[in-house]
DNA sequence: CGCACCTTTGAGCTCGGTCAAGGGGCGTGG
DNA sequence: CCACGCCCCTTGACCGAGCTCAAAGGTGCG
């Protein structure tokens, strides 16, 4: 596969590729295998060798780490056109993290030795992978610095506000939220319980900051939730 | 400067700088410059512009990350030979921490320009900068998910193993963690209080696992820190 | 329309954070 | 060389945010 002229489209937009020339991109994309996954299914398992990276063209995939005693955490949702699997541009790693699909979805697949080969053949996307891996880092430590020293309400306040900038939606109520995120899931993205995420969605909606249904939550006053992240009256 | 041999020695043990020839690394020496900072000074504080990249020759020197509310999280201690500064491969973007001299401490610099320059003549460079991130992205989701899921004992327990992995010394009591470490820096790298890990380390101490001091930890029985970090009787 | 799964809410408890007080090592200056 | 003083460390007492467990109420899909 690799003709669909709406992949060379949205390849565009992918940080991974960013400063190449159209003919380039069509190459690469001609390298490209396409990998659907629907809902529940998994692009790969946490601990499988890094057999390659991916590029998500539609639908919506999150990124899961289990420890030994079966606790889960939820490092990132990706959208598209996100970029998963990074860590397949290392000879002989093994995926980190399990990557499920959270509807049905499509990526654009390269083979680790198929991205190491384009990584070098053009230095243009060895420095934009720094650039993605960089940016995780800062998340990562942002995140790591919020979990150790906030309270639950605000790490929470600001996971909405992320995923907001990530995935929202102007609706005629608010920004929606547009991913299919259980109480549970945003627990384990924020490090706490889906008890305690129930309970304070629970405030914030009888205070008139969020709307929240089953596996969906609409922001009605942004402001309020920058308040309560920035830790204002 | 750039013609210490003894820094070309070094250099060959940095991730970095794997894989390049002789004549290169003494290249790429020349254009370094030698900073030294001393005990509690700073190579560069967080929110400066991204100036330039480190790689430490001697001494000890935390990356620490603070809250807008002054709380602080170490995120990294960098002993010889390792690199800090890598968001300096990009272009516009500013210290995401703050990099403290524990010691007197020496440190090779290259600037912004200099290092990017490096970055696109030598693709293996490249290459490394991405190892390296890479791995930095996996040890923070790692301890990311720790400080989500796991009690505090377990997360000091793992904190001061890989310690002593990265700066352990055998003496004739056990294993030293070789680094100037006070309870409250121990208290931030694993996202608790001085008085817990303090509480801990007396208990520790009455079941001969390790010996603290001041500013001082010796691990006496390594397999006692790993039961308790993997929740064994 | 039934069932699986998601969500809400209550009650109780505990881990570990906070505050307070005092002890001890080490460097510095007299 | 000793003593003062600055940090660093320890320990106790208290308490509260949020976790756990339990039960019941929604929601939407097949």
């Amino acid at each position: 596969m690799g003709f669909d002229p709406e992949h060379t489209k949205i390849l565009r937009q992918v940080s991974l590729f960013a400063g190449l020339e159209s003919q380039e991109l069509q190459g690469i994309l001609l390298a490209a295998r396409l990998v659907q996954v629907e809902e529940d299914g998994y692009y790969f398992m946490q601990g499988d060798p890094a057999a390659g990276i991916f590029v998500l063209m539609e639908g919506r995939v999150k990124l899961v780490q289990v420890s030994l005693e079966g606790q889960q955490v939820l490092m990132r949702v990706v959208v598209p056109p996100g970029v998963f699997g990074v860590v397949s541009l290392l000879e002989g790693g093994e995926f980190p993290v399990s990557a499920t699909a959270m509807q049905n979805s499509k990526a654009l697949f390269w083979s680790a030795a198929e991205i190491q080969q384009i990584a070098s053949s053009y230095p243009a996307v060895a420095m934009n992978t720094i650039r993605v891996l960089a940016e995780q880092v800062q998340d990562f430590q942002a995140r790591f610095r919020e979990l150790a020293t906030e309270r639950v309400e605000r790490r929470l306040a600001r996971t909405i506000i992320r995923l907001a900038n990530q995935a929202g939606r102007k609706t005629a109520e608010g920004v929606l939220i547009d991913l299919p995120l259980t109480r549970q899931d945003l627990a384990e993205i924020s490090g706490t319980t889906l008890y305690t995420v129930s309970r304070i969605l629970s405030q914030w909606e009888e205070r008139g900051i969020v709307q929240a249904g089953r596996e969906r939550v609409v922001v009605r006053f942004p402001h309020g939730l920058v308040m309560i992240a920035d830790d204002l009256p």
